[in-house]
DNA sequence: TTAGGTACCTACCTTTAGGTAAGTATGAGA
DNA sequence: TCTCATACTTACCTAAAGGTAGGTACCTAA
């Protein structure tokens, strides 16, 4: 029962790892939250990262139904994203995945 | 409240991931389980995965106090691993890891 | 001798992830 | 005109992650 069950090519937790994995999905989901946030605002709320990774990532996430998109269509552009069920699902994942690195940080 | 929080220094959403990311981790860890493990039994279960990277994975782990290494001194080496406390709540992490997987892979 | 077992180490390479810097297009305001 | 806002795009680069192949040292069995 054990063997070979990781890496087949339907398993659940390489699955996660790669539709969250990286070092910027879980921020965003975390804080596009419940909202639905413009570009800039989930720029500003993550500062370190810079704007070609948040880009690239959104645009990721949008592809792996996790986070939708929506343009107005205006000029200047305006653009909301919000998370899919899928992306709330994600969203449940991390306070237990905070909680971790809280009590590790605390040792 | 929410801004800077996600990448201070103490961020504990970054502390689990660069504890838990990459390739192998979660899925070592999902193998050494309860039990204590021989470095065989491990790479054996996870066939997928090079001596190289094991080794490499196992020492991070075991410098990152998730996991144990017993070395009984043998030859020819006999080298027993198992979790820490702090390993033991990552493996609490699997289960939902695993859930959300499962559920994205049924869409 | 070879072959199998144990658990690694090392050199070198490829792939992937992430980064910096410059750029696009439009509108409004100074 | 420049500057600010919006949300990207592109070129090029560095760093990190992961991989392959050969090796170590010792033992036992054929």
């Amino acid at each position: 029962m054990r063997k070979n069950k990781n890496l087949s090519p339907t398993c659940p937790i390489r699955t996660t790892l790669e539709m969250l994995g990286g070092k910027w999905r879980l921020l965003i989901i975390n804080e596009i939250g419940l909202n639905s946030l413009r570009y800039g605002e989930i720029k500003r709320a993550i500062p370190e990262i810079s704007e070609k990774m948040l880009t690239q990532e959104l645009k990721t996430l949008v592809d792996n139904d996790l986070v939708v998109r929506y343009n107005y269509g205006e000029v200047p552009p305006r653009v909301d994203y919000s998370l899919t069920e899928n992306g709330k699902k994600a969203l449940q994942l991390i306070e237990p995945i905070r909680d971790f690195g809280l009590q590790y940080i605390k040792k």
